[in-house]
Parts: C-alpha cells; structure tokens; sequence
RNA sequence: CGAAAAGCGAUUGUCGCAGGCAGAAGCAAUUCUGCGUGAGGAAAGUCGGGACAGCAUAGAGCACCGUACUUCUUAACAGGAAGGUGUCCGAGAGGAUAACAGCAAGUGCCACAGAAAAUAACCGCUCUUCGGAGUAAGGGUGAAAAUGUGAGGUAAGAGCUCACGCGAAAUCAUGGCGACAUGGUCUCGGGGUAAACCUUACGGGCUGCAAAACCAAAUAUACCGACGAUGGUCGUUCGCGACUGUGAGGGCUGCUCGUCCGAGUCGGGAGGGUAGGUCGCUUGAGACUGCCGGCAACGUCAGUCCUAGAGAAAUGACAAUCACCUUGGCAACAAGGAACAGAAUCCCGCUUAUGCUUUUUGCAUU
RNA sequence: GGUAUCAUGGCCGAGUGGCUAGGCAGAGGUCUGCAAAACCUUGUACGGCGGUUCGACUCCGUCUGGUACCU
C-alpha cells in the first residue's frame, strides 16, 4: 500500500518550496532537474519524500500539453518511490523533491518511468548509504 | 454544393487523485469501508452585456465613454428575428453584403499634379477711353473639377430663360405600427471627408470573487516637513456624558456642488509584522420533454431531473477486447490514425482555433 | 483569475492621415608610418490579417507576442 500520493505526500506549502529551492542541492538529470532538500525531520514534518513536479509555460506552451507531461511523471514517481519512504522513515529524514521537466517534447510513459527508476536508485546510493556509513562510524 | 442541430468512444481488470452521501472507529483532528459523481463547444480571447459584492441599497450638473435604418425580442447587449434601403454578383428567379443618423447646422482637412480643390479668372473668348471690365462654352491634371441634352438668348457667354431628363430639401395625398414606397406641388443644383472635431437621439456611477465577510496568528513605532477644532447649553456619582457649533483632513469618479465621517490628518524616506483557515462556491435569467400563442426570434403553462467545484491547483496511468476512420485485400485480416484544446464566482452573446461521425433540411444534376 | 499598456532597421528612440527623423553599431573611403579620433558616403524598419479613406505607422476591428499592476 505504498503507491498512493495522498497529499502529505506532496509539497504544497509555499514556505516549504521556498526553503527546497533555497537551500536545496540541483542536477540535471535528462530529462530533468532535480532539486532535493534532505534535513532531519522537525516535530511537525512527517518523515516521508515530499513530491513537487514542475513544467515551464516556456516549454509547452498549452495547458493541455503542461498537465499531459505531469500526470505522466506523477504516475511513474508514484508507482516507484516506496523504497524511498521506507529509508526516510528508518533514518528520521524529511526527503524535499522537486522535478522540474526540461525536455521539449512530451517522452512516452515507459521512457519516464525508466528514467524514474534510475533516478530512484541514485538518489538511494546518494542519501541513504552515506548517511548508514555516517552513522556506523559515528 | 450548402444550411441547422447533436455527439466526441464503450466495457473489464490493476493502481491513483478530488468532491458528495451512507456506515464504522475515535474525546477530537482524522482514518477505514461501500455507493455514486468528476472538462468544453469552444472551458480560449476577455471584445460586449448582466447577476452578485463593496463603496451613501448611487444623488445633481459638466466633462468623458459607448451605440446609431425600422419594428419586435431579451434580465441586458455592439446579441437574435422579421422587414426597409444602398452596393455588388447573376440573363433572370434570386443570392451575397453593409459601424446603414447628419457634411442642406458650424469648424477643420484635401499631399503631388493641375489655371483652379471650393466666396474659382492663369490661358482663351468678347468689349475697350488700352487703365481695365465682362465671361465657367474650350483647357485634362487628379481619387475628386461645379447637373446632362437640345433650343432660345448675347458683344462674347452663362440655369440667364424654356423643354425633356437626373439628383436633393420641404410639403401634401395614398399604403404601412414604422423604416419606407408610390404620386403630386413647390424651391433648389450646395465636390469629398463625421472609423476628422462635432451636432442630434438614446444609454452608461466607479471598482471587481486577488470583490466582500468571518476566525486565528503576529506586531512598533520613532524622525523630518505642512495644516488643524477643542466654543456654548444641559445633566452629573465631578471620572465624564448628551445636544449643538467651529472645523484641518478624509470617503463617495476627473472637476464643481451636495452629502457622510471627523481629532488628529497628509506627504517623505526608514523600520517591523502577516500572507494560515472558513465562507463567498455553485439550484441557476438551470436543463430536458410536451401543449398553446407568434411569420420568426421568443414567450406562457404543465411534468420530470440535479448534472465538477480544485486551490503549487483533482478529473489520470497501464493492459486487454469491441466499436470509428484511412490504406491494402474478394474476404478473414494487417498496418497506421483519431482535430482544436483543460473549468477557477456564475450566466447570455460575439470573436478566434478546430478533425471526424450522426440526424434533419434546401438547391442542382443523373 | 482580473485590470491596464506597448510593438518603428542589429540596438535605443521621435513621428499633426500625404517621401518614417536622430543617435549608437555595421560596411566602404579620406587622413596616418600604423591605429584612435574626426570628416565623407552607404545598406537595413512601421508585428500579422481585414476594414474606413483618393491615400493608413497614424483611425477602427481582429489575431499574435511582450511588459506592468492587483494577492
């Protein structure tokens, strides 16, 4: 039952974007560029990803088009981001996300979901294992 | 070849999102389960018009803005219907189209060319006392040149006069609710331009759901410059209160009035705080069906139905099958395709973008 | 979501319905031993479509694109 995107799932709170693209680290990773913000959890964050996906009206420039590529990354981030609440959740850790779309045309549901994964398995690499490392020698 | 209207896939499975209703758990926030609902004809542009809300349940005058053949229709409109007139197309029947009041109220403008662009005399013509006077027939440039033809008339000419036309204003008669049409009388011949100023008639208060209302949270004010009422009467528990004045300044649209508030106000540059939630929010000039009235737009009445309400912003993803279109094929089937485009307070229009399917209907040909 | 406003050469920017100023930049030349400066010459524009008008950058409608404000 890790597949839902209720809305503590998702980043919403004005402050909380501002903070994410103040203070978090960016990449590029085609066809996006990810800022993640990772901080210990304060007493009223959950420990959970939060999940924010943006598409520039400069890119596409049709509403339609816009809600097309976001459904499409809200589906495959949702459909593979369970390992992800389970580290968050065993190191106490409040994971900001934003995806922010930069190809300039719409790729096809199994192409994104396919990057998605790889990013999922970065990002786990990236975060989690230096913060075991981290708290094995500490 | 047009015209009008309607529709924009269906079912199943696995996940997911946003409202609603019902049930359960919980002190509560909330969570879980079930059922059912969830983009458009343009949701777009924001070009008209409203509803609704605030400002005085919106006042006067001027200014400003809008509209412009008539009648009807509508909550209203620059919308719609039926007619009228002009222009264009067509042999015709007929069709298309028009910001379609006024330049005969006043003012302005009309480049270049041309004698002259609006109280016409440069050439020409005629007369002459050689100073000049009369004259719009001829000049051909321009987008536009002073009503056309003929006759009379004259020094030469001219609507100067007459006849027949053309066009216009006024007026009368007939028909029509009316725009207008037809005919008569009389007076005229004034070039164009009002999407030039303007005139006439009618209409328009301003701002917009980021309006407005409520709850919660948070605060901090000081400095410089300018202006400013604190009077009277009554009551009094002597704190003050009521009534009535003077009043800087402020609200009401740009100005003037008028009106309301009024003890501090305005301007300047500093500094501080908040930006979370509820409501407005979807039942409405609503939709569909039927009868009747009307040429029609549309209206009256009756019955049935409830049909999105988000807020960093839902309405989705994948798979299978069946339908739809195109191409190939006798067929089975195979390959490909499916437009324009995404609600944000809500309606009625207009404009723009658009692929197909279905229904009704008109014309032409066979 | 709402309300305003703008669009003129490569860039900035004026413009009463009648030939679209001016500056910077570019190109060529003069001057110089070479350059700079100066001087001379020169190319390049009215966002698109439609209407009014004899004639539209200008007036009107519509479409496209940009900018500002309201929280």
């Amino acid at each position: 039952m890790n597949e839902g995107l209720p809305k503590e799932q998702r980043l919403y709170k004005k402050k909380a974007i501002e903070t994410l693209f103040e203070k978090g680290k960016g990449f590029n990773f085609y066809p996006f560029r990810v800022v993640v913000y990772a901080h210990s959890s304060e007493e009223d964050e959950p420990s959970i990803p939060r999940f924010l996906v943006s598409v520039s009206k400069k890119r596409f420039h049709h509403a339609v088009k816009r809600n097309r590529v976001k459904r499409l990354v809200r589906e495959a981030w949702r459909r593979n981001k369970s390992e992800i609440i389970v580290n968050c959740e065993k190191h106490q850790i409040t994971f900001d996300i934003a995806l922010v779309y930069t190809a300039t045309i719409i790729l096809s549901y199994e192409e994104i979901e396919k990057k998605i994964k790889q990013l999922s398995l970065r990002l786990n690499n990236n975060y989690f294992r230096d913060e075991e490392n981290r708290t094995n020698a500490g």
